[in-house]
RNA sequence: GGGCAGGUACCGAAGUGGUCAACCGGGGCAGACUGUAAAUCUGCUGGGCUCCGCCCUACGGAGGUUCGAAUCCUUCCCUGCCCA
């Protein structure tokens, strides 16, 4: 049986940036209540970039709220439009993949996501079963739905369009494709960040083309990288990763600017409303200090993807690390063929990889970011005697220990 | 097809024959400080070496001119704008 519309709703609105049209939807909601049938809910899937951070478990848990409420969710896997590459936000076209290397990334995306959704209630398609089918004739035909001037409004190609960048014909065609998917799946809502609202508006005037009631658009916000302003993503190297390693996790939340702490508590920790603004309100007033906050949030998101115990773990090994200038309670341990078991600093820091190049030690060493057994060396031509291990740090978080083989 | 403007390090962007491994900004890294891997401030940011100096590689690709080229010439590739 499904909650009520009222109920269902203030699900569906809880932290969505847009939900239209919201009649719409009610509609939608009042008749699925009355047929005892769940709505279509689709969540289009880049596999070109496999990896999944939180940011897009803002998105992802949004549909497992659908799934909650009994609804199924119907994941694509956009193996073939991945082979198009969305432009989305990027001011340059995106390298295409292969089907194949695709169909790989797919399966890894869907082990990744199903960390946060349920397995019942949802499945799982690929859309180049549809979209390779296409006749270039039927390609033609989709084509003639949509204008230059209606696809030129999409915010990113009217600013490449008029700043002179490049602009490939396929990646116009884009938003049609994923379009497309909508009408093929019959999908009742579709999710996607707020980059995504023109996609998803193009797919309800497709659908109508094609004679099948339009979907609803559920719209969620972006979630900043750890960085604090680029939206999160591999390429900036400012993401948390699903599959990062509790103390990983733990450090990166610590790391992000105090500025977006709330938006991290809400989107990456999915406190309630309530809770959030009562640590906005204690922020603003002092009454709650910014770095408890962190911890608190930093707790969640660790307990969210891996435990509690791993959540304590990685605050305690954080506290000793960063607070009281402790070692971690894990270190590696390196074995370097070294003659005479000694070597110069600069070649045991390339020969471990703690440094990329010895020019790059060098710079390192001399800057005082070297400790040999937490003695600070500022000499790059230093011998090392390695026939005992010896513990060497590099910049604040890189422990190793090193031996001669 | 024709005309014009461009292609510089991770990104943006100077430089238009030697003083250029290339100004500056962003990013990244390190240090100081701290409340944290926040904020702020400072420094560094192609590689190698017998390391206060020397040697390689690098300014879209390939040739060439010159004692010497990111800078000049030829050609090729790529992009934008205008005309057809």
């Amino acid at each position: 049986m499904f909650p009520s519309v009222n109920e269902q709703m203030d699900v569906i609105r809880d932290g969505a940036i847009e939900v239209l049209p919201e009649d719409e939807l009610v509609r939608k909601i009042e008749n699925s209540i009355k047929n005892n049938k769940p709505l279509n809910i689709k969540l289009g899937a880049d596999p070109s970039r496999p990896d999944l951070h939180i940011g897009h478990a803002v998105v992802l848990h949004k549909l497992r709220q659908f799934q909650d409420l009994g609804h199924k969710a119907i994941l694509i896997i956009g193996d073939f439009t991945a082979m198009i590459g969305d432009p989305t936000g990027k001011s340059k076209t995106r390298p295409q993949s292969t089907l194949e290397e695709t169909r790989i990334n797919g399966q890894s995306y869907l082990e990744q996501a199903t960390i946060i959704l349920k397995r019942e209630n949802l499945e799982v398609v690929y859309n180049s079963d549809w979209l390779g089918k296409m006749s270039f004739s039927d390609v033609i035909q989709l084509a003639a739905r949509y204008t230059v001037a209606q696809l030129l409004e999409r915010d990113d190609f009217s600013k490449r369009f008029k700043s002179g960048i490049p602009i490939s014909v396929h990646e116009l065609l884009y938003p049609l494709a994923q379009a497309m998917d909508s009408a093929q799946i019959k999908a009742d809502v579709e999710l996607g960040g707020t980059d995504q609202k023109f996609n998803l508006i193009v797919g309800r005037e497709i659908q109508k083309a094609y004679g099948i009631e339009p979907q609803c658009i559920v719209t969620m916000p972006l979630l900043e990288g750890t960085d604090g302003v680029e939206k999160m993503s591999k390429s900036l190297d400012n993401y948390i990763a699903l599959t990062d390693s509790p103390r990983e996790m733990f450090g990166k939340v610590m790391s992000i600017p105090d500025t977006i702490i709330t938006r991290y508590m809400r989107y990456a920790a999915f406190f309630p409303d309530n809770q959030v603004k009562a640590v906005e309100k204690g922020l603003a007033d002092g009454t709650v200090h910014p770095r408890n906050a962190k911890v608190e949030t930093a707790m969640k998101i660790v307990e969210l993807y891996h435990s509690k115990q791993a959540a304590e773990a990685a605050f305690e090994e954080f506290e000793r690390i960063f607070k009281n200038k402790e070692l971690p309670d894990e270190i590696e341990e390196m074995q370097v063929e070294a003659d005479n078991a000694e070597m110069g600093l600069m070649d045991l820091l390339v020969a471990t990889g703690l440094a990329p190049s010895k020019k790059e030690a060098k710079r390192l060493i001399e800057q005082g970011g070297v400790l040999v057994d937490q003695n600070k060396t500022d000499d790059p031509f230093q011998r090392i005697q390695l026939s005992n291990k010896r513990l060497v740090k590099v910049g604040k978080r890189k422990f190793l220990y090193v031996v001669a083989k």
